[in-house]
DNA sequence: CTTGACCTTGACACCGGTGTCAGGGGCTAG
DNA sequence: CTAGCCCCTGACACCGGTGTCAAGGTCAAG
């Protein structure tokens, strides 16, 4: 088939479908006028990116496990990619973590300013 | 004092400290020969500048209410930047409950691929 | 033939705080 | 005088998936 069918029966835009294509994330071939034929397969290949990339993966890292991919035509996650998905949880879980942070933080600041009025007791013109 | 020693004072680098001057958020002057002249309050509105940016902020945000900025010399938060100090907690929220979201994704993916070797249902004849 | 839909590649824009370089002055000590 | 350090402005690079435009080729339908 051709990009734009592709495109229309994934769901992701042919802009796209060219850039994983070019990073050799998805199988085609040339016509003999040059444009891309893609095959069924190539259909769950690219929502296979797309999910990865909604999963917050960047395509060079999906890059890493091209072979897996190209061969995948399930949702099950081929063996390369399982280890970069326990890697990208490590990576949610630390951001988990600096969130709760950040929110801790903002909550502290809130907390300080909101009800108590007085400003006067934590420090007119000094820094802390 | 010159921005080198403020740069030095702060922690920031010399280069953000321009780029928060030329976004208006420090108090500072021009001496005759064209370099800029901070007073001791710069210090404190440049670690606060810097504070909200760690917070998440924008410049362009925290430029929504740079006179209390400019008057800002302790920890305490002016009353305008409350309201953006709000809406920052409400993202940040946004942001835990979406990788909350994501994560869970995440250990879907690997709870199906984890455990269950027998990957001959899924694949039928798969050379992994 | 023309029209129009679809395809090709290549390149620029975006976002935004920061690093870094280039080119030019200021100022002080020797 | 020079050396050396500090300052100035302006501009480019970065990151990375995607939108968008330009300029051109393909091909079926009228």
């Amino acid at each position: 088939m051709n990009i734009g069918e592709l495109a229309r029966r994934t769901g992701s835009s042919a802009r796209s479908i060219r850039h994983y294509d070019k990073a050799g994330l998805i199988a085609s071939h040339r016509r003999d006028n040059g444009y891309r034929d893609f095959g069924d397969e190539a259909v769950p290949q690219v929502m296979q990116v797309a999910r990865m990339i909604r999963l917050g993966f960047s395509l060079e890292e999906i890059s890493t496990f091209p072979p897996c991919m190209l061969r995948q035509v399930t949702n099950a996650v081929c063996p390369d990619a399982l280890a970069a998905h326990r890697e990208r949880l490590a990576e949610v879980d630390r951001q988990l973590f600096d969130l709760a942070r950040l929110r801790e933080r903002l909550l502290t600041v809130l907390d300080a300013n909101d009800s108590p009025l007085p400003s006067t007791e934590r420090a007119p013109h000094e820094p802390s």
